[in-house]
DNA sequence: ACCTGAACACCGTTCAAGT
DNA sequence: ACCTGAACACCGTTCAAGT
């Protein structure tokens, strides 16, 4: 370390002022982003909050792209590092899918975030976990990457809906199960003829299970490889 | 029709200029998405591409959530109706996908829309869709929820994925082929140990049809459902 | 090297004023 | 009834000027 940056640490230690950082930036947009939504974080809100000046967090940070990216993958790690059990693989998947639920469900925002560029980290982590899983499943090579990238596209799907649901209700104000009965009388008056479907698991809709349903859909998914394997 | 609306038309059909109508003010916001993207919808843009004022857009239109929403809507309605075919549920939940695939591959901007507003029309319709068809197959109505939310989460999924790409493409107005070559690249620089997996993967990613992966997944899920039937 | 904050080039939306 | 277009309250990002 440089005499020169010891001396400003020593003095920002002293008055108590870290300087600020792309740790300290990533971690109070999380902050912003889980009280306010994603329409809350903004340069200069995340500025105030950091008693700096707009302009100061590009010396840290490239875009807002890179702030969201960084957000997202913070909270994805943590949520991966829950799921590293010790378990079988089908259960290992299992947990997997129920931490990124669980994660998606506490910051709503990751859900989006997770759809709007892929191929980086964030979903790199997960495609790793969930591939090396179906791997240790048995899967052969030739049906390996169709059957992680169905389990991905899914897990992903899931995150992209609930993420809506979340960011819905919080724009109208409205907690989940006002929001579902909203949505449930909307279906049940669809004409009869041409929604049948829908209209009869309108009633139902209220009542669901969220967590569970998108178990089921992981359980399901796995059915269809496994029987595969052995088919 | 009333004696004013009468000449104002007659008056406006000798001039060659239609009235602003919501019809047309969707038909040119597709254009305008089909061209621009999605940050190319404006609604100074889209004033201009209709030789009138931005605010007169707000007489027909409540406001861009509904615009989106509606040029979403026009699209699915269209690739839904191409699916509707007389074969077998199977058969046809697999045309379903396909249409969908193909039409958001054609419009990348309308993968993003369907996650967007949660419960409107166009994801009723894709549920409606499925629904019908899952209900087709002979599965119990126990567990006709499971299977068909799975089969629109999994739908959803790549849909968003496949917008994602599309929007970073042309942000970086390269072609898919490209992205994918670079996206291999970095994926083959990341950590031998913590990503075996994405590592393995990454060489064959440019090779991948991403149609047929799509529709591996959707059999992978057909197969987990009609086992669940006769287990 | 790092930070400040005014300025720039945009947005969606509103609304008085027109026809 | 329908349209106009300036105005309002925001954005992300840049950049001269400071320390």
């Amino acid at each position: 370390m440089s005499r020169c940056a010891m001396i400003q640490n020593t003095r920002r230690t002293q008055r108590g002022e870290p300087a600020l950082s792309r740790e300290r930036i990533i971690s109070a947009a999380i902050d912003l982003l889980d009280t306010s939504g994603e329409s809350g974080l903004t340069f200069r809100a995340l500025a105030a909050q950091l008693a700096t000046g707009a302009g100061a967090i590009y010396f840290h940070i490239s875009d807002k792209g890179d702030l969201l990216g960084a957000a997202c993958d913070s909270i994805v790690v943590q949520a991966l590092a829950t799921a590293d059990t010790h378990a079988a693989p089908q259960e290992r998947l299992r947990a997997i899918g129920l931490a990124l639920f669980d994660a998606i469900d506490a910051h709503p925002w990751v859900g989006a975030a997770l759809s709007d560029a892929p191929g980086t980290m964030p979903t790199v982590r997960i495609l790793e976990s969930v591939g090396q899983q179906v791997q240790a499943l048995g899967v052969p090579d030739d049906a390996l990457w169709a059957a992680t990238s169905a389990l991905l596209s899914y897990i992903l799907g899931v995150a992209g809906q609930n993420a809506a649901n979340a960011r819905l209700g919080q724009a109208r104000n409205i907690v989940r199960e006002d929001f579902l009965h909203q949505l449930a009388n909307q279906w049940g008056q669809l004409d009869a003829a041409a929604f049948p479907f829908t209209r009869a698991v309108a009633a139902q809709l209220p009542l669901h299970d969220d967590r569970a349903d998108f178990l089921a859909g992981i359980d399901l998914i796995l059915v269809g490889i496994t029987a595969r394997r052995s088919g």
